[in-house]
DNA sequence: CCTGCACCGTGAAGTGTCTTCACGGTATCG
DNA sequence: CGATACCGTGAAGACACTTCACGGTGCAGG
């Protein structure tokens, strides 16, 4: 079947690109002593505070882990827990200035990977691109437990 | 400069799928109850037996950790470990016929999968997603260490 | 008021994926 | 025959996850 080998030949290039693209941040995050896990969980601090609990939810994983990334995290000056102000059960995670640094540079990091992919590409195909993987977005987040997160 | 904003998006786009798919992956393998490098220890033995040496030079990871990925799988009864016929210092892993039978269901889920993501697209977008996954890996693979391996 | 239940974060224990370093066995080349 | 490079693995350890149990807190309902 023909019409098979195109989209499995499509699913191929999708799968390098992950494996690729998520050797490449471990490289990157690991030259400033940092893990992609502990990362991600400071990315998610952009929008500001935040609880361990409703982390934990974004994020997709146990309370439990996300104890132990906090606890990394406030180890190497990023982040600091400060009491919640009215739940004494919570703790807000807040970025520390340091981490706010980290996070901006973070986010040029991501501006220059993005010129760097698809720096040469004409508006047209860019667009196509975009339009395309939303579409397949689209059909893989109801496969997926946990899809609806961003 | 809005010319950037297109690239990030693409990149956003990009970044989620990969996390999408990592958990798709992980989930339905979880399931037959594997684990991701494992599963892809055993997919690089679809060509045929290998020595560990070359599965670690291909996978990207350390010699020592493909012996611990190996001794899963042969407990699992996935694998076997048979000698060299010519290098007594090298052993071959070898698919055991419950890992051929695997083997082959795992492609009947990757084309499945491929079917849902891009089953509806039009024979233009698949080709144009294609051809500019192409583009964007042959920039991206320099970047990477060990890019060149399959 | 105060009792029961749901919730927040964390200690304990365990699995899986990775690493580096050291070592014994083997191939190979001079 | 001997130096050297290579193959796989033991030992020890870092990190990202999990479930289960427990103490502290919030929030009703009686």
């Amino acid at each position: 079947m023909p019409a098979d080998d195109g989209r499995v030949a499509a699913l191929d290039r999708v799968l390098e690109l992950t494996v690729l693209l998520g050797r490449d941040m471990a490289a990157s995050l690991a030259a400033s002593g940092l893990t992609v896990a502990r990362t991600t969980l400071l990315w998610h601090l952009r929008a500001g505070p935040s609880t361990q609990r409703a982390l934990a939810d974004a994020l997709g994983v146990s309370a439990r882990n996300v104890t132990g990334l906090v606890d990394g995290l406030a180890e190497s000056g990023l982040v600091s827990r400060e009491p919640h102000p009215a739940d004494r059960r919570a703790t807000l995670v807040t970025p520390t200035p340091r981490g706010q640094e980290l996070l901006d540079e973070l986010a040029r990091g991501q501006a220059e990977l993005a010129g760097q992919l698809f720096g040469g590409l004409s508006r047209e195909r860019l667009d196509g691109l975009v339009s395309v993987l939303d579409e397949v977005l689209e059909r893989l987040r109801p496969l997926v437990p946990g899809g609806a997160a961003s």
